[in-house]
DNA sequence: CTATCAATAGCACTTTTGGGGGATAACGGA
DNA sequence: TCCGTTATCCCCCAAAAGTGCTATTGATAG
C-alpha cells in the first residue's frame, strides 16, 4: 500500500489527483497541501512513502521542498510533477535527489505507473526529460578547448594551480625565476587574463586540469 | 519509415530482432553485424536512422561503436541494448552520446516503443537505468564540504576567482582594502592554503562555485 | 549579561607578482 | 637558408599580495 502525499497549489488539480489515486486499490492519499512551508512537519506526521511534488507553488516551492524532504527523509520517494520544463529547475530538482520527473501533460495512467515505479526503486521520467538529462551529460564533458599553450606552459600552469610561487616553480624545474615569469606572461596573454587567480579559474573551468 | 541497423554478436538474437522489427509496418532493417569494426563505413553505406547497439561484442564493442557513430554521424540515433548493466559502461555510453539505454530483458513491445521514441527525439531508458543516472547526478555534486566560510567571505572569494584585485573587491563592496585583506587572511586559513591561486583551485574543485 | 562571531579597519613590513622592455640558443618546417 | 616557435634568461619598477599584529562595532547564542 503506497502512502501518498500531494503538494500542488491548484486545488482543482490536487483534488483530481486525490480522486484518481484513491480509486486505486493499493494507494492511499495521506494528505495534500498547497505549499511546502511546513513540509518537514507534515512528512513526519503523515509518513508518506511517495510524495507528488509540484514545482511552482506560492510560498516555498517544490525545489526547496524536495531539498528539505531528501535531507531529512532520504527514504521517502519524491516525484516532481510540473508544467515547467526549463533545464534550470529540472537540474536543481535532480541534484536535490528527486526520484522522478513528470510533466503535467502526463496521462493519469502514466502517473499511476510512475508511482508504482518509483516505489519499487525506479526513476520514472518522460523520454523527453531523459533526453535533456543526457544532453547535460554530454555538455558537461565538453571538449578541452585548445588555448595553444606549449607543454612547458602547461607544466608551469599546473604548478601555479597547486599554489606554488614563481620561486618554487623555478626550483621544481631547475630554471630561473625569470623564465617562470616569462612563461606566465605568455600564459596570461594566451588565456586573456590579467593574473594568476583568473588563469587558475579559467584553466579549471575549461578542465585543462582536474 | 525507420531505417534500422543492428549490431549484435549473438546471431540468433540478431535474427529475432530483425524478424520482430521487419514485422512492423514502419520499420525497415537495413543491416545487421556482429561487431563494430567497420561501423563508419557501414553507417555511411546503409544510412540508418536508428542503430540498435549491443555493448559486448568481439572485436570493437558497442562503446567504441557509439563513440565513432556519434562523432561522425551525430544525427543518427543510437540505442544501446545490453545485458550488462554496470555503471561504468552505462556512463561511458551516455557520455559518448547514446540516445537511450535498454536492458535485454526489455520486452519486444518496449523495444518497438523505444525505437519510435528515440526516433522522435526522446531518450528511452528503463526506470532502473534512469535511477542510476540520477544517482550519479547526486554523487557528482559531492561534498557539500563546509569550510565554515561566512557569507561575506564567500562573496570575496567569488570575486577573487573572477580575477579581481583586492582593490577592486574593496571597491565593489564599498569597504576598505584592509578589510578585504582581513577576509582573505581568514579565508586562506580556513581553507588551509597559502595564496589566492591555491584557494581558487580548491574552491572550484570543491564546487563552491561554478 | 557575557562570550563569541562577523564584519569592519588599520599599520608595518616582506615577498610576490605583473608589465614593460629586451636577448640568446636550439629546433624545425617552408 | 630564413623565419617562427620554444625555452631560456636578464633588468627595472610599481603594484599587489601576504603576514602578524591590534581594535571597534553589532548581532547572536548561551
Amino acid at each position: 500500500m503506497h502512502q501518498i502525499l500531494i503538494y500542488e497549489d491548484n486545488e482543482r488539480l490536487r483534488n483530481s489527483l486525490e480522486l484518481l489515486l484513491k480509486g486505486m486499490p493499493n494507494m492511499n492519499v495521506v494528505g495534500g497541501f498547497g505549499n511546502c512551508d511546513k513540509v518537514i512537519e507534515q512528512v513526519k506526521n503523515l509518513s508518506p512513502t511517495v510524495i507528488l511534488m509540484d514545482i511552482d507553488m506560492p510560498g516555498e516551492g517544490g525545489i526547496i521542498g524536495v531539498e528539505k524532504v531528501k535531507r531529512h527523509f532520504p527514504e521517502v520517494f519524491v516525484l516532481m510533477f510540473t508544467v515547467f520544463d526549463d533545464d534550470e529547475r529540472l537540474m536543481a530538482c535532480l541534484r536535490s535527489g528527486a526520484n522522478g520527473y513528470l510533466l503535467k501533460k502526463t496521462s493519469p495512467l502514466q502517473i499511476i505507473d510512475a508511482i508504482e515505479n518509483v516505489a519499487s526503486g525506479g526513476a520514472p521520467m518522460t523520454p523527453e526529460i531523459a533526453r535533456r538529462v543526457l544532453e547535460t551529460f554530454k555538455v558537461e564533458r565538453k571538449i578541452p578547448s585548445d588555448l595553444g599553450l606549449t607543454p612547458r606552459e602547461m607544466q608551469v600552469l599546473e604548478l601555479l594551480i597547486k599554489g606554488h610561487t614563481y620561486k618554487m616553480i623555478a626550483h621544481d624545474f631547475s630554471i630561473s625565476v625569470e623564465t617562470v615569469r616569462s612563461h606566465l606572461k605568455n600564459i596570461y596573454e594566451k588565456m586573456h587574463v590579467n593574473n594568476g587567480n583568473e588563469a587558475v579559474a579559467k584553466a579549471l573551468r575549461m578542465r585543462l586540469f582536474e
